[in-house]
DNA sequence: GCCTCGGGAGTAAACATTTTCTCAGGGAAA
DNA sequence: TTTCCCTGAGAAAATGTTTACTCCCGAGGC
């Protein structure tokens, strides 16, 4: 069942039935038709490795993630499938667990399988790792912080937009005393968060007070340390914002533990958007990173590199979503709570 | 940097660099050193295409999940990878959405890239699509029910047994009106979950009133949607056992916007136990099936195809995970409310 | 001392393609 | 009619391994 059986079959040489698979176009109509006749009926498919070989193309592309439990990553894994898939690419996916030596054997994995291009999505590099792909030019995407490399490109996540409007929006309810849970701070993704929610505050004319900002580590549990940490301290916030939609969960989780309410206690305010935000009692306020669009920036980057095009920055927008985890802080305007504007009503106790 | 590089380095034939690397005893310590120190200074890989090409073996292993979203199946593909780059095998994943048009080009693309095994873990199977891999005689693994053919294994998890453990629990804490949020039911395992739950019931001595069972799809969404459907009844349950954490986490959502309060008014049942169910306000009651367990079981069974053992059939468990959003149905012994004996005490509303 | 046997290393074939040459044949231009 | 060019198809090289086979050399037995 390889090549050679098809030609056979279709009376003609293993170079015409190569070059009708491949849309040669100089082949004859007749031959081509009598060729896919073959293949059909032979049920053949061509080996991939073979042709990879010969070729010196995998058609592979890799993914890197951090974490492939974070739901965060799963919607980003579609929607690179997705897109490579149409593309004619396969996809190989490592996850790293934040640990450098998964993260190595990830990359080896890419280098041996001969991965084109490498989509490393860990929202933070291990810069000597990657020296062996960067080293062997295979084309490279990161998120929001690459080294300066021919073939490398980024994707700018404009964290400070959605942030703002998140800080803008807590501000508008009446908040001033607004925590942060943030990521780990050797992640860069962690830090620009941070960074833009501390200016987000200036721009609004509040504070930064840093005994409300604990680091986390993006997952449920460290959002229910950073929660208890927080309940330790004597004088809460009344809002509190969050790296990632994990950790807000953990917070929410925590909270509601404690017996305090959201929002009425504590608002909330995720970060990601994933799906199951929308589902957590209260359904969680959070700001939209579309993965969709993270990953066929990411795809079409490096098909750029590969093919011949360019554009070595991608930009990805953020945008708040509002939903019910976000409301006026205890105390004030209480006379109004249940007829918030800006919020659609909250299922309040009975 | 091919393997006549490392030859030439080393002083020795490419024969020999190939059995070094390979690990073939006979080759003779101090020349495999002077190749593993060529290897090292070149930093060399041996290319993969070339190398599967030649043995016939990709070291590729299949991995089929019906959904990559449903965060069930990230765990589980987590525990997939671990276990196969354990064993030296590297994973391609396919992930099908339910369309048998997507689930057709994962099969296409298992074969074509020459996957050694494929772990179909949709808990449905498509017949007629598969059976390009069985007619290249893959090993297949499915779970709970295969076609009976050489080198196809099915990994039998026991729903019963947890389900029934699920079923006594809120039988003993004073249920009888229990209601069931199925899978869909063209998938076998959605079918068998419901068939053990109906033969639980009837070992705790409830009739099973069709009325309280409620079709849905295994997604939040459908949660949803059930619970509506099921509250628009008249006749309320008190309990309602979901066919997986997603139908849950739905209807725990759907209630919670109706008003009713988990488990003061209704308890629930997840299946599963992801990880999230316990971060769930209340954390959710459920079944554990254990993906670590499914994961190794599947990994191994196509091990023993390829590599000679058996064993076509391997058992997978279940057991009862008592959280907090099961306790006392409405009305019966609330001067016991906040004593529970089998559960934690949940947090009370004040 | 010669022959045989075996350990260990090298040579070359095989794997299934793609792709570059090469070549045949036909049509058009001189 | 001859020559040139062009189209299209086949032959063969090349891709980077593994592995069967060969070969050399040393040791041991007769």
């Amino acid at each position: 069942m390889d090549i050679h059986a098809v030609a056979k079959l279709a009376h003609v040489s293993i170079a015409t039935v190569s070059r009708t698979i491949n849309h040669v176009p100089t082949v004859n109509a007749k031959l081509a038709k009598r060729v896919w006749e073959a293949i059909r009926e032979l049920n053949y498919y061509p080996n991939t490795q073979a042709r990879a070989l010969v070729s010196g193309r995998s058609r592979l592309l890799g993914l890197i993630v951090s974490e492939i439990t974070n739901p965060f990553f799963p919607e980003l894994i579609q929607g690179f499938e997705d897109v490579a898939v149409e593309n004619g690419y396969e996809i190989l996916i490592g996850s790293t667990n934040y640990d450098p030596e998964r993260m190595q054997r990830c990359i080896r994995r890419m280098v041996e399988r001969n991965a084109e291009g490498v989509a490393v999505m860990t929202f933070g590099i291990e810069q000597p790792l990657l020296d062996q792909l960067a080293d062997r030019n295979v084309p490279l995407v990161f998120v929001d912080v690459a080294p300066n490399r021919p073939a490398i490109s980024v994707l700018k996540v404009d964290y400070h937009h959605g942030i703002r409007q998140g800080v803008q929006h807590l501000a508008a309810l009446g908040h001033r005393r607004i925590g942060f849970v943030s990521g780990p701070l050797r992640l860069h993704s962690a830090q620009s968060r941070l960074a833009a929610f501390k200016k987000a505050l200036g721009e609004c004319g509040i504070a930064v007070e840093e005994t409300l900002i604990f680091e986390g580590d993006h997952t449920m549990e460290g959002g229910m340390a950073a929660a208890q940490k927080m309940l330790a301290g004597k004088d809460l916030p009344t809002a509190i914002m969050c790296s990632n939609d994990m950790l807000a969960i953990g917070v929410l989780h925590e909270l509601s533990r404690s017996g305090l309410r959201v929002p009425d206690d504590i608002s909330i305010i995720g970060f990601d958007d994933i799906h199951m935000a929308a589902m957590m009692i209260p359904p969680l306020t959070s700001i939209q990173m579309s993965r969709t669009d993270l990953a066929s920036a990411a795809v079409s980057a490096l098909r750029g590199h590969l093919e011949g095009g360019q554009k070595r920055e991608h930009r990805i927008d953020t945008r708040l979503v509002v939903r019910e985890s976000t409301g006026f802080p205890r105390g004030t305007m209480s006379h109004l709570r249940g007829r918030r504007e800006t919020v659609p009503a909250a299922v309040e106790p009975a």
